[in-house]
DNA sequence: TTTAAAATGAGAATCATTTTCATTATTATA
DNA sequence: TATAATAATGAAAATGATTCTCATTTTAAA
C-alpha cells in the first residue's frame, strides 16, 4: 500500500477529514488498510455488502482480511460516514451517509430495487410520538417493503 | 399431547381457526406440537424469542424441538398471526398480530423497553410517498431508537 | 533506537437459523 | 381395516455472517 494515496486530491476530502479525525479522536491510528478500505468504500454507489467491499478492497490489495473491512465499517459508521440498511431479509448492507441528510427506503420484495426518499412531516411525526412518550430519538428506521412499478407489469 | 386441548374454549378462536385454515389450505397437517406451539404463542404477551418460546414448548413437552418451534413460527407468520420484529442490534422477536391492528416501536436504546405507537398520519404519507414512486406497499417497518424517560433520570 | 501500543490476517469460534435424514405419525385410498 | 403415500418430527449437522483470538507486523512515541 503507497502512503502517496492520501494525498490524491479525491481523498483530502471532508469525508476524509471525518474519518481521520475520528481515527485519531480515539488514539487510534490511520493505516494503509483503513485507507484503502475507506477509498472504496467511497467509490462505491448505492447499498452494499461488507462482501461486496472486500472484494472490491481484495483486487486492489490482495492481502486485506474481510476482518478488517468488518472492523473499518464499524470505523465509518460510528463517525457517520456508513449507514447500516436492514433488508428486509435480514442481510445488512452499507451505503454511504451523505453528511447531513437522512432518508428513508422503499424496497421491492420483487426485484430488490431500492429508493430513498425523505418526507419531512413524517419527520415531524416522529418526533411528535417519541415527545408525547417521553422518548428522545437517537435515530430511526423506516423501511416500506412493497412492489415496484416495473415490477408490478 | 392430548388432542383434547384443541376442544378447549379458549382454544378455539379466531386465531385458531386462522392457523388451522392456512395450514389446511396449504394441504399440511394439524400436530399436536402445532397446536401446543400455537397455544404457547398465544398466551406469550409482549416482544419474545424463539428461544423463550421454545422453553416454555419444552415444559409442557419436553420432547419438542427447537426446529419445529421455528417452523410453526414460520406458519403463524405467514398467516399474520405473529409478527417479526427487528431489534436494534439485529435480533429478532416475535409479537402477536392482533388481527387488523398495525403499529410502530419505539425502542429505548438503555433499558430495552419497547413501546408500541400507532400514527395513522405516519402511515398516510407512507403511502403518499409510495404511491408517488409507483410502488405498492405490503407492510413497512417503523423503529425508532432511542432512550426513556425513565433511562434519562 | 527501543519500547509500548495498536493493527493485521488467518483461521477458529460463535450463534441463530436452516437443512438433512431416519423415524414416526397422519391422512387418504383400496 | 389395512395399506400406501405423504408430511412432520427431533436430533444433529450444516450454514453463513460476524466476531474473536492470537502470533506477527506495523506504527508512534520516548
Amino acid at each position: 500500500m503507497k502512503m502517496i494515496l492520501i494525498l490524491n486530491k479525491k481523498v483530502m476530502s471532508l469525508e476524509f477529514n471525518r474519518f481521520r479525525d475520528h481515527i485519531k479522536t480515539l488514539g487510534l491510528r490511520l493505516t494503509p488498510q483503513r485507507v484503502l478500505i475507506f477509498e472504496v468504500f467511497l467509490q462505491t454507489e448505492g447499498h452494499f455488502s461488507v462482501e461486496k467491499l472486500f472484494q472490491k478492497a481484495s483486487d486492489l490489495d490482495p492481502q486485506i482480511g474481510i476482518a478488517t473491512v468488518y472492523r473499518t465499517m464499524k470505523l465509518l459508521t460510528a463517525c457517520s460516514l456508513a449507514r447500516e440498511f436492514i433488508m428486509p431479509n435480514g442481510s445488512i448492507l452499507f451505503e454511504k451517509s451523505s453528511t447531513q441528510e437522512q432518508h428513508d427506503h422503499l424496497v421491492c420484495e420483487v426485484c430488490g430495487k431500492i429508493i430513498e426518499f425523505e418526507h419531512p412531516k413524517i419527520r415531524q411525526y416522529q418526533e411528535e410520538v417519541a415527545q408525547s412518550r417521553g422518548f428522545s430519538i437517537y435515530y430511526h428506521r423506516l423501511t416500506l417493503i412493497g412492489i415496484c412499478e416495473d415490477c408490478k407489469k
